[in-house]
RNA sequence: GUGGGUGUAGCUCAACCGGUAGAGCACUUGAUUGUGGUUCAAGUGGUUGGGGGUUCAAGUCCCCUCACCCACCCCA
C-alpha cells in the first residue's frame, strides 16, 4: 500500500509559469543585439565531463568545490550538469575546430545551468543565463566592444543609469606576484579573519578582497593594491580600456576590490549589479580569459566573455515601470477568438470555424462543451481574456450566417457564413487601429 | 554547510488562555429554456504539510521530519 504522494519540483528549480513571455522577450532581444555586432548562436549539451570544469573553472573555485552537479554515467564515467558556459564554449572552440575559421570568433548562447547552492532570492539551483563570448582577439577594442553591446542590450530593455564596475586581475604572472604580496601582509592578521579568508589564505588569497566581512574590510584598507602590481603590458591594456570606454560613452567605475570567483579570469573582468534585486544583486558578470584555452590543452588564444543571470533580468524587466504593460498589451492583441458552437449538433462546426480563423491568421480557440449553459461557456471565453466571440447554433446555421459578438463593446452582428473568417479578421483589424 | 521565518479551502488569510475549523476572492448552479464582467440566492471544496507525544479535549503545547521563503556564504 503505497501511500499518495505529490510530486513536485526538487529544490531550488521551478516552473516557469506566466513569466515566460518576459523570458521569451528577454531572449529576442539578445538575438537581435548581439546579432548586430556579429554574434552567432550557438547550444552546447547540457551535461559535460567533470574534468572540463574542473580544469576550465579551476579547483579552488566555489562552484567545482561545493557546487556541481556531478554523477558517474552506467559506464562509470564522472559526468557534471553544466555549472557556467565559458568553458563548454572553450571546449567546443577546440573540438569544432573553430580556429580555423574567420577570426575573432564570436558566439552567444542562452539556456540553462545547475549549481547546487542553498536556495534564496535571485538564486537557484537550474538557473538560467545568456552569455557569449569573443574568441581569439587580445583586445583591448574586443573588450570595450563587448561591453558596449551589453550597455546597449540593457539600454534596448529599458534600463538606465547602469554603470559597469571594471577591474584588471592581470596576466598570470602579475596575479601571482600579488598574490604572493597580499598573502605576506595579511599573515599577521591571521587571527583576526573569518574561517573563510583563513581557508583562502593558503588557496586564493585574491578571493579575500571581496569580502563583505566589516573587519576584514578595514584591514584591507592598507593592504597592497593590485593595481600598483599590474605588469605593463597588462597596465597599458586596462588603461586603453578604460579611455576607450569613455570615449564610447559607457559609464563604468572602477572597483579595485573586484575580483571573480572563477579561477580563468585574466585582465579585465567586470560586472553589473543591481540595487533592486536583493542580496544576490549581480545581474551579469565576465571577463578576459587568456589561459583558458590553453588549460584545456589547446593554443594560447585569448578570449574575453560574459554572462547574465536571465532570471535576475527578467525579475528587473518587471520593475521597469512601463515594461509590463507593453509587454502585456502586445500579449493582449494575440488573445484568440473564442468560438462557440450552440447545441451538440454544432460541436463539429466550431471545430471547423475555428480551423477557418486560424487559416486566415486569427489565434482562435473553440468552446465545445456543448452541454453546459452558454452562460457559464461565455464565462469560460471571459476567463480567456477573449475580446471576440464567434457564436453559432441553429438559427446562424439556417440563415446561413454566424454572430460576432465584441465583448468589450457589448455589440454583436451577423455576418455570413461564407468567408466569414476574413471578414472577422477585417473587422478586428479596423477595431486595432482606434 | 550555518542561522532565522512560514506551512490552515484552488488563492489571500482569520480562529482569544487548548474547547464544534471560518471569511473574502475564485469555482458550480439558479434568478435569465441561446448571451460573460454588476447584483441577489444557493452550493462544491479541509486528513490544519507529515509522523509521534502530552491532554477528557490539539490548528493551538512538546519532539521529530518534510517543504517553501529570507539571510550568511557564493555568484548570474
Amino acid at each position: 500500500m503505497t501511500a499518495k504522494r505529490r510530486f513536485q519540483t526538487v529544490k531550488g528549480m521551478h516552473d516557469l509559469v506566466g513569466k515566460v513571455p518576459v523570458y521569451a522577450y528577454v531572449e529576442a532581444k539578445a538575438r537581435e543585439v548581439f546579432s548586430l555586432y556579429g554574434y552567432d548562436e550557438v547550444r552546447t549539451p547540457v551535461v559535460e565531463e567533470t574534468e572540463l570544469f574542473v580544469r576550465g573553472v579551476g579547483e579552488g573555485s566555489e562552484i567545482v568545490g561545493k557546487q556541481m552537479y556531478t554523477f558517474d554515467d552506467k559506464k562509470g564515467r564522472s559526468l557534471t550538469l553544466r555549472p557556467e558556459g565559458t568553458a563548454p564554449v572553450a571546449r567546443a572552440y577546440l573540438q569544432n575546430n573553430w580556429a580555423s575559421g574567420p577570426r575573432p570568433v564570436k558566439v552567444f548562447y542562452m539556456g540553462p545551468y545547475f549549481r547546487y547552492e542553498r536556495p534564496q532570492e535571485g538564486r537557484y539551483r537550474q538557473f538560467h543565463q545568456i552569455g557569449a563570448e569573443l574568441i581569439d582577439d587580445p583586445g583591448p577594442c574586443s573588450d570595450v566592444e563587448l561591453l558596449v553591446m551589453l550597455v546597449r542590450f540593457l539600454e534596448e530593455l529599458g534600463f538606465e543609469d547602469l554603470e559597469v564596475g571594471l577591474n584588471s586581475v592581470g596576466d598570470v604572472e602579475c596575479r601571482q606576484r600579488y598574490s604572493k604580496r597580499l598573502r605576506e601582509f595579511l599573515e599577521p592578521y591571521r587571527e583576526e579573519l573569518g574561517a573563510d579568508s583563513r581557508r583562502r589564505l593558503e588557496t586564493n588569497p585574491l578571493r579575500i578582497l571581496d569580502t563583505k566581512a566589516p573587519g576584514e574590510r578595514e584591514l584591507l584598507e592598507n593592504a597592497p593594491r593590485l593595481f600598483d602590481d599590474l605588469g605593463g603590458r597588462a597596465h597599458d591594456h586596462f588603461q586603453e580600456v578604460r579611455e576607450q570606454l569613455v570615449q564610447a560613452g559607457v559609464a563604468h567605475r572602477v572597483e579595485d576590490r573586484l575580483v571573480r570567483g572563477l579561477d580563468y579570469y585574466t585582465r579585465t573582468v567586470f560586472e553589473i549589479t543591481s540595487a533592486g534585486l536583493g542580496a544576490q544583486n549581480a545581474i551579469l558578470g565576465g571577463g578576459r580569459y587568456d589561459g583558458l584555452i590553453a588549460e584545456l590543452g589547446g593554443p594560447s588564444v585569448p578570449g574575453i566573455g560574459f554572462a547574465i543571470g536571465e532570471d535576475r533580468l527578467v525579475d528587473l524587466v518587471l520593475k521597469i515601470p512601463g515594461a509590463l504593460a507593453r509587454l502585456d498589451a502586445e500579449a493582449h492583441r494575440r488573445k484568440p477568438v473564442c468560438v462557440i458552437p450552440i447545441g451538440s449538433a454544432y460541436r463539429r462546426h466550431g471545430m471547423t470555424l475555428a480551423q477557418e480563423l486560424r487559416a486566415v491568421g486569427l489565434p482562435a480557440i473553440c468552446e465545445f462543451d456543448s452541454l453546459r449553459p452558454l452562460k457559464a461557456r461565455l464565462k469560460q471565453a471571459a476567463r480567456h481574456e477573449c475580446r471576440w466571440i464567434v457564436l453559432f447554433g441553429e438559427d446562424e446555421a439556417r440563415k446561413g450566417e454566424v454572430v460576432l459578438r465584441d465583448f468589450r463593446e457589448r455589440t454583436q452582428a451577423p455576418i455570413p457564413r461564407d468567408g466569414f473568417a476574413a471578414a472577422v479578421a477585417e473587422r478586428i483589424a479596423a477595431h486595432e487601429e482606434r
